[in-house]
DNA sequence: ACCTGAACACCGTTCAAGT
DNA sequence: ACCTGAACACCGTTCAAGT
């Protein structure tokens, strides 16, 4: 964030950083997700994390086995630092929703390791406590075991592909050019054959609002999917 | 699936092949959904595609404007394979559950799309007229304008990062490799330390059964969802 | 208009050689 | 043990030249 951006003053060679700090995980991961800030997923890579640290590519293989590990080591990172409360069982639900919504706000802020995230079962040490301490939220509302099994996959699933989504738009425009495209894509919409298109006619009012909070989406699919998931709870014992 | 994944009969030589056919952009999305079913979303390239076509990677850009057309092409074919029934007021859970099911298959069958899907709004005409047609379902169900809008946001998301993430598995094991795969994750989680994970030792006997039907996770998933919504009927006029 | 060979720019990873 | 320069294999895309 702050002096990674920057570049070298002058006098400065960057010899000098790489003499100054050895290379070592935690230091590849920290400036990988300077990076990965700076470029995004598809601008991320190895030789750019390798330059940022003042050395070549060859160098982060030392301490990484490729980028499929790094970016491991991001999400491990990231999902350690979601802090989940003590299960209070009266505000489970509003316990939940606040988790899923970090984890949701985690993701945007890195937008790439929504990506990244997607498709893998958590396993690093951070991961394992975070998720142990989420389950004890869902066991507070009394669910059937097999409910907190699917809840603990289906719930973060939807935090990481909101957040996916959402992320491919800040990634690609800024908020100027977000609202201009919204606003052609509600022309366009409106302008779409009412006989061939007789629903998105119908509702094409409540499809697109440029001055929504772009969280209000996400908060409203969250609230159906524990809605629904409160509603399992009692009918079988476990 | 048929002709295309065999290798050329002894004496053809693909210039035959590619003189026969003239490029195209359907033989091209045609073309690149074989390529994309064997070698998976990591293997598939555009040099593959014009190889399966008998030219070079050149070729194709007569007819599609790169990588990124091509795969929305190839995603508006399988959005406007979709059926979607007449709606019937009585049952439009039921038949909301079911187009999102077969969306969800659909993109199992081809798990590269699925992440392609991420992210994008849909806006070819297939997709188009599909998506009319669902939000013919959920209007169905007399849920707010509103509640139609989200839902048609959020319950194609949930089908697309469920296939995607159900087809990392595909793509990277075969059955036997997967159950195998399962069965060490289950003992993994079994040996960690009760006091340091609680929850998870907890309910460790639901987290993982070898023997369950991998679709079960996402109807359950989808259920809720669909209860969640169901349970916005009535409260906002529209 | 459509196709092609060749090349450019870029990237993950490996390896032999250095310290 | 850790680091590095150089190279390999691969990929999306462009371009001048052909038909």
């Amino acid at each position: 964030m702050s002096s990674a951006e920057l570049p070298d003053p002058p006098g400065s060679k960057r010899r000098a950083k790489s003499q100054r700090k050895r290379l070592s995980r935690d230091a590849i991961v920290g400036t990988a997700f300077v990076v990965l800030d700076e470029r995004g997923y598809d601008g991320f890579n190895m030789r750019g994390v390798a330059d940022a640290l003042g050395t070549g590519p060859a160098s982060l293989y030392a301490h990484v086995t490729g980028k499929e590990e790094l970016l491991d080591l991001m999400i491990d990172r990231l999902a350690a630092a979601i802090e989940v409360p003590e299960p209070d069982p009266d505000r489970w639900q509003e316990q939940v929703k606040a988790v899923i919504t970090d984890i949701y706000r985690a993701f945007l802020e890195h937008p790439g390791l929504a990506r990244a995230n997607l498709g893998k079962i958590p396993s690093g040490p951070g991961a394992l406590h975070t998720i142990d301490r989420f389950m004890g939220l869902l066991r507070a509302g009394q669910l059937p075991k097999k409910v907190v099994a699917y809840a603990v996959d289906i719930l973060p699933l939807f935090a990481t592909a909101y957040a996916f989504e959402q992320g491919i738009f800040a990634e690609r425009m800024t908020g100027e050019d977000a609202t201009r495209y919204l606003e052609e894509l509600d022309e366009y919409w409106r302008a779409l054959p009412a006989d061939r298109f007789p629903n998105i006619h119908a509702v094409v009012d409540a499809l697109i609002d440029p001055e929504e909070d772009p969280e209000a989406r996400f908060a409203f699919g969250l609230d159906m999917l524990v809605t629904g998931i409160a509603a399992q709870r009692g009918p079988r014992r476990s």
